[in-house]
DNA sequence: CGTCTATGTTGACACTCGTCGATACGGGTG
DNA sequence: CACCCGTATCGACGAGTGTCAACATAGACG
């Protein structure tokens, strides 16, 4: 029953979208981009991570300093752990400059599981 | 940061777009945006929700008998649960014709996440 | 070096979740 | 009516998750 099979998620660098699985719609999903898929989705099926995302999102360049996000209502170490989980799942990418560590989203991943979503497949 | 205020999860029938939520690079999202993205992305946060969901994504009409979907791994109620799940988070519709009972996709509850995972915001 | 600040890691806890077998319900069919 | 088939609900169990306090690590600066 335990499947600690982590699917090794693409942690590809930003340019186009990663045709990582099909439109839900071309067909039926195997079980390896099943899970997949769903290792995306759950890295922001929580609203603190969700939060944190859009927080990034919304900075200009797609890149935000911790410092500059970590005010959503849980304690630092949570924080942390939120954004390493978005890590691990490719949405974010980060690199530390100086004493500070900036996030970046990646674009392409998301933008895969947005073509992902498109029902006019 | 404009947010819409919808009350609840939608349930809508098929047209168009529900503004449930802004594009993640529009503004940091509000509490409650964020719970209920959420509860949308982890709908689709299992493998077995997601093929469940692309086989009827896939069929005919965006619909499918629990018959013909029931076949991914695990057992009859388990199949049940989760398609209540993805009922319960507005992707799927549900009706009973006869013996059987058919499950439909929520067109405007996926297009909106997929709308709200626009990187071009 | 020592110290301060920013961030990550660890360990523990309560809670949620996915799964199953058993059972119930609902509607055809004989 | 009785029976069978398709689907939903219930109760229980193990695994996973979010959270925190405590501690660890990494640069900057004196």
């Amino acid at each position: 029953m335990s499947k600690s099979e982590v699917a090794e998620l693409p942690l590809l660098q930003n340019g186009d979208v990663v045709p990582c699985c099909p439109p839900i719609t071309a067909g039926e999903l195997s079980q390896v981009d099943a899970e997949k898929m769903a290792a995306m989705f759950k890295a922001l099926s929580d609203p603190v991570r969700l939060r944190l995302f859009s927080k990034i999102a919304s900075h200009p360049g797609g890149e935000a300093c911790v410092c500059d996000i970590a005010d959503v209502g849980v304690s630092q170490p949570t924080v942390s752990h939120h954004l390493k989980k978005l890590r691990e799942a490719g949405l974010l990418t980060s690199e530390r400059r100086g004493t500070w560590v900036y996030y970046q989203v990646a674009p392409s991943v998301v933008a895969a599981m947005a073509a992902m979503l498109d029902l006019r497949g």
